[in-house]
RNA sequence: GGCUAGGUGGCAGAGUGGUUAUGCAGCGGCCUGCAAAGCCGUGGACGCCGGUUCGAUUCCGACCCUAGCCUCCA
């Protein structure tokens, strides 16, 4: 069975086929490094991740994200914060990966940062003024998008109805309204990059466009994003790309992510409900916000909410749950691989819901397995299912203990289900529950099981 | 206003032209000293109106509602 992907500008999905037998390249637009990652910039990064992981047990992937680090927004936090450009791109860098790194977020292959490549930008552009694609006007140079009679077809729209819906104020060297900007000039005080339009920094689709081609070719197998890059970002890329490169194929599929809204309500600084990855990543498990990012699937929209964390939590509780306690061996777990209806799942465009499913039949199926063997390869099916899709990557016993929720230590815990379990000996109940009472006070919930008692934060 | 996606049981959320999604919550039971966890069972759904069909939540059309995009927001 192949793999298969929703492809937005076909709006169907098909069954996936690389370019190059064996071999894949995927892009996805990364973000710009001006602040800290919010809530839904993970999103299209843990799902694309999950696509990734999945491609690499079939081919060999060449996956490319990229850091956009000159950007006016860039230029407008520096100048409010008074640090030098460079000191903030470098920073929200580090703290990028270091914040999808909690979620479980493989890095890419190529991380490639849009000033290293002003270079191939420029190139590009020239090639585009010279095939008759683009113009200089005052200092800027513009995509005429009138040049290429394909636009609008990835987004699916028409530039007569782009004209009857505007709403912009069109600057007065364009063209036409929606011709937009490759290139635009610096003043002495902005990131600036001698070209043959002067000094100038590139627009942000070209960016794109160069970094793609250069680390993976003229045609690429997958381009990935938000939904809202849809247009104008992609659009306009594709419209550079296939006019640079005499009409290659620039991307054989498109993969949008749904929005997130908090609440539902969409996230935005003027209602102050922007969440941070880098904040919390403090106080909820990586792995819990990985899961709830991959409770929906991926196309759907998602609301992010004290449920959905809630929820996202339970459930690996109950996945750690089945696998705590049973030892399996290294040679077992090596040789375990997910059951096929979950791989089916996710490689049915990246159904994580389902997949979650099959992932609860196999736990359930764990729970009631009564003889070791049976125990010992379930687990390891299990981690292994885990292992694929970033979950299950810790001890249980750590799980359960969780992270500054509980207010007595481990060894002071031991001390009390000993005194506990000499109460039950005893048939001193009332003694027994009120250790019970004592532990439940500090946030630890016990379980009685018949090789003792485990115990878990509340 | 235009474009693109959606509207599924208390909640979250898949899927299907006729047959169990799944998880949480609820209810009954097993297990347990009592719990918890686990297991077994169980009720409850496909926005509205038409059409196609032997049969539609699933296909088609209209309508209502929601979201995103049309503003260099993932």
């Amino acid at each position: 069975m192949p793999i298969t992907l929703y492809d937005t500008r076909r709006g169907q999905k098909l069954p996936f086929t690389p370019r190059d037998e064996g071999r894949v390249t995927m892009y996805l637009c990364g973000p710009t490094v001006y602040n800290y990652a919010h809530i839904g910039n993970a999103r299209p990064a843990v799902v694309f991740d999950l696509l990734a992981r999945l491609l690499r047990r079939r081919y060999v992937l060449c996956f490319a994200r990229n850091f956009t680090d000159v950007d006016d927004k860039i230029n407008a936090a520096a100048a409010e914060s008074g640090k030098p450009i460079g000191e903030i791109t470098e920073r929200f860098k580090l703290a990028y990966n270091e914040d999808m790194g909690a979620l479980g977020v493989i890095p890419p292959d190529v991380e490639p940062c849009a000033t290293e490549h002003i270079g191939e930008m420029i190139a590009m552009i020239r090639k585009l003024i010279e095939g008759g694609h683009a113009y200089e006007a005052e200092g800027h140079v513009l995509f005429d998008v009138g040049s290429h009679p394909g636009y609008g077809s990835l987004s699916k729209r028409n530039l007569r109805e782009m004209l009857a819906g505007a709403r912009v104020e069109v600057a007065p060297y364009k063209k036409s309204p929606q011709d937009f900007v490759l290139w635009k000039p610096s003043t002495p005080d902005l990131p600036g990059w001698d070209s043959p339009w002067g000094l100038g920094r590139p627009g942000w689709h070209i960016e794109c466009s160069a970094m793609a081609a250069k680390h993976l070719g003229e045609t690429i197998d997958i381009h990935a994003g938000g939904q809202d890059l849809v247009f104008p970002h992609h659009e306009n890329e594709l419209a550079q790309s296939t006019c640079a490169h005499d009409g290659a194929e620039f991307a054989r599929y498109w993969l949008h992510n749904g929005f997130l809204s908090i609440d539902h309500e969409k996230m935005s600084k003027s209602l102050g409900n922007v969440l941070l990855v880098h904040d919390l990543v403090r106080e909820i498990p990586g792995e819990v916000i990985r899961l709830a990012l991959m409770s929906a699937h991926y196309r759907q929209p998602l609301d992010w909410s004290d449920d959905t964390i809630d929820s996202a939590q339970r459930t690996l509780d109950r996945l750690y749950g089945a696998v705590r306690g049973i030892k399996v061996s290294a040679a077992a777990r090596a040789a375990a691989e997910p059951p096929p209806a979950f791989l089916e799942a996710l490689e049915d465009d990246l159904n994580t819901p389902k997949a979650m499913a099959e992932f609860f039949a196999l736990a359930k199926s764990l729970n009631k397995a009564r003889d070791d063997v049976s125990r010992e390869q379930l687990a390891a099916a299990m981690l292994a299912s885990g292992d694929l899709i970033g979950l299950l990557q810790q001890d249980p016993e750590s799980w359960f203990a969780g992270h500054g929720a509980i207010d007595i230590t481990p060894d002071a815990i031991d001390e009390l289900l000993e005194r506990r379990r000499a109460a039950k000996a005893s048939r001193d109940y009332a003694a027994a529950d009120a250790i019970r009472d004592q532990l439940a006070a500090s946030g630890v919930r016990i379980e009685d099981g018949p090789d003792g008692t485990t115990w878990r934060r509340a």
